[in-house]
RNA sequence: GCCCGGGUGGCGAAAUCGGCAGACGCAAAGGACUUAAAAUCCUUUUUCCGGCAACGGGAGUGCGGGUUCAAGUCCCGCCCCGGGCACCA
């Protein structure tokens, strides 16, 4: 028999042809199949994969081919971010319309995936430089304002000077630039668009226990509490002497406040402006801009006292007003009242500036009182606080809270880390946000039937710091809509993250041109049952496509409160340096590389089985050898078993064989259903074709019959290529993963005989092997009667003896 | 400091509900085939002790306790690594 050498590259290069021409791939939305939805977050439109990538797709394609060929639709679209232009490229492409590079990259990555076998549905992209996509983004921007969302404001934001452009909140990591992790941002006053994220924030973080709590990993969810950062407590009024005039703080300790001493503001605190002189006013602005510059964390406490003072109206007491540099005006109130004996950084900035410290919380059990050296900052029993001494702190919070708001000095409050979403950008790409500036009506919203405002095409790229648009004139003059005079445009683009908010939504009805996606499309859809990304974007992307989700169930357009049910964090692959792969760091591995040197579904099978899917895994291809190994013995175990002639079948060859086939379909089949783990999946492959070996000589044209085509079938969703090509070799016609899904036969995946083990005090001394079924009492007397539990037994007392049907008995001696 | 993860052989890992720790693979060592090498196939491979051997015995899942007939898995207290938040009042 000759033997067929296999070669893939030439298969995969066939299968790569085949792949561009396989219309009937695509999924239908309007089928009555049960719906299961995946997305996947492509992070880098930079036309160039990387093995990371890989993995990633690597996962919800397995998934995706598992759920086709368990009839089920699947809508398996690329994510496109389109974060923009990478700035390292910005040379080479800035004469260039983003709608132009972004296309080129497209078929590029098209390119790259199809030869790494992806089965996308490409008929459904979105981009988002398309037009139309600016328009539906516009669309959403408009009705931001109508509801009062939308807002222009001047603020201190994060620049990055890397960028050339602000960026949000979410976007800073480590005082980095997300996307140039060395380049430290800047703040700067500019005036900028804002969402206000912040009117939905309470829903958030509750749907966050009680529709996604168990679904979604905790590691997000825990981020995105943090994020939220949301803190109970109270905001009370202390009044100038004098004036009158009230400078509020917030506390979460209010049952502290008889031991408040100072009141602290922060440098850039409009009520302590007035109080302070030329000088002082001098000092606070170079408090400010100091902490502008350096990190908050970088500075040491400092302050000075303004000269006032402000009158506590729980105590009476006479309090001096301080500047302080820590204290943060968009935090609270931008005030606090220092509270030195129970609070560590009030105790440091009080024993700096050798101001009274006064203990008004005593522990529980009464032992200790506050020390000259530190705080005691938990909660206890109040003293020295008037009628409220001897209230435990929990209940002096409410009963002070409740009487600042009956005398109307104060009131409880609930403050938010989170702020609102600054989505203005200073970058030519992006979607042009959809206002004119008119001297005579102020702001004014682009009539709803002009957009798209889309972008113009002779731009030169400055990296200047303004928005390039700002230098094209024809793109900036233009009529005020609603007075007809000479106004100027809009020249901020979006935020990227405005496109990511929603455009898996569009999917379900990419063609609409009356509006973004028809509700019953959605209806039918979402929310979407199964999301696969990655961790990072735990607060950046999945914390702001959920309050869109929210602010499009409250427009009418859909009716669910989240995207996604489930919410799937895949590690991420790290360069052999240990950190995650990127660009910039320059430790990407090539998968054409890759695949050029070891095929495709050696690569695929590769970082699927190297780690399971959530587990981070750092780039080391020793192993990948053994992929390739094991696909060829696939290879060659099916190819010269198709046509064998029958050599000396037995039968209990046959029910061996057969019974490791059901097992692993029985396996493979619960991991897709369960967890996912691929890794054992493939164990579980590879186990059953190293039975098969062990089998073969003595198998049956019958059991070869029924085992050849469920193992191409079961290496389907791992190997795509060469289970195509082995399906065609078994003289059956494509594509495999239309094909059932085999299903296993609990009768033929059952072993003969139960392995009991037998144990003396919890140590294995023997094993027995019984029918199944055998009844309790029959299990201890064989294994009290086994030979090789004797010795054990002899001469002591049997205690107790545990039996676990068809598993285990454990004899208990003394 | 607070909040999440995690820690198992030389390496990647498995053990899914408290029931045989180390499946599967890599690497390594030895052997077969070969003039030779590669490829392939076979054997060994947590560790210590005893034995020519089949085998037998002990230890072992970051550390220390506990619960249980039985703990990688549950509980308590630590250590280390990774991630998030943090002068947030």
């Amino acid at each position: 028999m000759p033997e067929i050498v296999y070669d893939h590259n030439q298969i995969e290069l066939k299968w790569h042809e085949r792949w561009n021409r396989a219309e009937l791939y695509r999924a239908d939305p309007n089928a009555a199949a049960p719906k299961y939805y995946v997305v996947e977050m492509l992070p880098y439109p930079s036309g160039r994969l990387h093995m990371g990538h890989v993995r990633n797709y690597s996962i919800g394609d397995a998934l995706a081919r598992y759920m086709w060929m368990r009839g089920y639709n699947v809508q398996h679209p690329m994510g496109w971010d389109a974060f923009g232009l990478p700035a390292e490229n910005a040379a080479i492409q800035r004469n260039r319309h983003p709608r132009e590079w972004t296309l080129t990259n497209i078929e590029e990555m098209k390119r790259q995936m199809n030869r790494m076998g992806f089965a996308y549905d490409w008929s459904l992209e979105v981009t988002t430089c398309e037009p139309e996509y600016y328009r539906w983004n516009q669309w959403f921007f408009l009705k931001m304002m109508e509801r009062g969302l939308a807002y222009r404001k001047q603020a201190l934001l994060n620049w990055c000077p890397e960028c050339a452009t602000v960026l949000a909140n979410e976007q800073v990591v480590d005082g980095c630039c997300w996307r140039h992790e060395s380049t430290p941002v800047e703040q700067r006053a500019m005036e900028q668009w804002f969402w206000k994220i912040t009117a939905y924030v309470e829903e958030l973080l509750r749907d966050i226990d009680e529709k996604l709590e168990g679904k979604w990993p905790e590691r997000v969810l825990s981020m995105q509490r943090n994020w939220i950062g949301r803190s109970e407590g109270a905001e009370v009024d202390f009044k100038l002497e004098g004036s009158g005039e009230p400078i509020r703080v917030f506390t979460t300790r209010i049952d502290t406040i008889f031991g408040a001493t100072v009141v602290i503001a922060a440098p850039e605190h409009p009520v302590a402006q007035k109080l302070l002189d030329d000088e002082g006013r001098a000092r606070a602005k170079q408090m400010v801009d100091a902490r502008a510059k350096k990190g908050p964390g970088d500075i040491g406490k400092e302050g000075f006292f303004t000269g006032a003072y402000a009158v506590n109206p729980f105590s009476g007491a006479r309090m001096p007003v301080w500047i302080g540099n820590f204290v943060l005006m968009d935090y609270g109130t931008g005030a606090i009242m220092a509270v030195p004996a129970h609070d560590e950084r009030d105790f440091e900035f009080c024993t700096t500036y050798k101001l009274p410290i006064v203990p008004v919380i005593r522990p529980v059990d009464g032992s200790l009182e506050v020390t000259p050296k530190t705080a005691f900052t938990d909660d206890g029993v109040l003293e020295n606080s008037g009628e409220y001494s001897g209230l435990p702190s929990a209940e002096a919070r409410r009963v002070m809270g409740d009487r600042a708001k009956r005398e109307g000095f104060g009131e409880p409050k609930v403050t938010y880390r989170l702020k609102d979403w600054g989505i203005s950008r200073q970058r030519y790409w992006g979607t042009p946000i959809p206002v004119i500036h008119c001297p005579k009506c102020g702001l004014v919203p682009v009539p709803e039937k002009n957009l798209p405002v889309i972008l113009p095409i002779d731009v030169k790229i400055t990296g200047k710091g303004r928005s390039p648009l700002e230098d094209v004139p024809s793109f900036v003059n233009v009529r005020c809509p609603k007075c007809g005079g000479d106004a100027r445009r809009e020249t901020d683009t979006m935020d990227t993250f405005v496109d990511s908010s929603w455009y898996f939504y569009r999917y379900c009805d990419a063609h609409n041109s009356s509006q973004p996606f028809d509700p019953r499309a959605a209806d039918k859809w979402f929310p979407m049952d199964q999301y696969i990304g990655g961790v990072t974007h735990a607060i950046l992307h999945l914390l702001y496509s959920r309050f869109f989700t929210k602010f499009m169930r409250d427009i009418g357009l859909v009716t669910h409160d989240e995207p996604a049910k489930n919410l799937f964090t895949q590690g991420m692959v790290l360069g052999a340096d240990g950190s995650a792969m990127s660009k910039s760091r320059g430790n990407t591995v090539d998968p054409e590389e890759m695949i050029a040197k070891y095929g495709a579904d050696t690569c695929r099978l590769f970082v699927l089985f190297a780690a399971p899917p959530e587990k981070d895994m750092p780039w080391n291809e020793a192993s990948v050898a053994g992929q390739r190994r094991f696909l060829e013995r696939v290879w060659k175990f099916v190819t010269r078993n198709i046509d064998r002639a029958s050599m000396t079948p037995d039968a209990a060859a046959d029910r061996r064989a057969l019974r490791k086939l059901h097992q692993t379909i029985r396996k493979v089949t619960e991991d897709f259903s369960n967890r996912w783990h691929f890794n054992t999946s493939i164990a579980a492959l590879m186990e059953l074709l190293n039975t098969l070996s062990d089998e073969e000589a003595a198998l049956s044209r019958e059991a070869i019959g029924q085992i050849l085509p469920n193992l191409v079938l079961l290496l389907g969703p791992f190997a795509p290529y060469i289970a195509e090509e082995l399906w065609e070799q078994l003289g059956r016609t494509g594509p495999v993963f239309r094909e059932a899904w085999p299903v296993f036969d609990e009768e033929f995946a059952k072993e003969d005989a139960a392995e009991v083990v037998l144990q003396i005090n919890g140590r294995v001394r023997g094993r027995i092997f019984v029918p199944f079924g055998t009844p309790q009492a029959e299990l201890e007397k064989l294994a009290l009667a086994d030979t090789k539990l004797q010795p054990f037994i002899a001469g002591k007392q049997v205690v107790k003896v545990i039996v676990v049907p068809e598993k285990l008995v454990n004899i208990v001696v003394r």
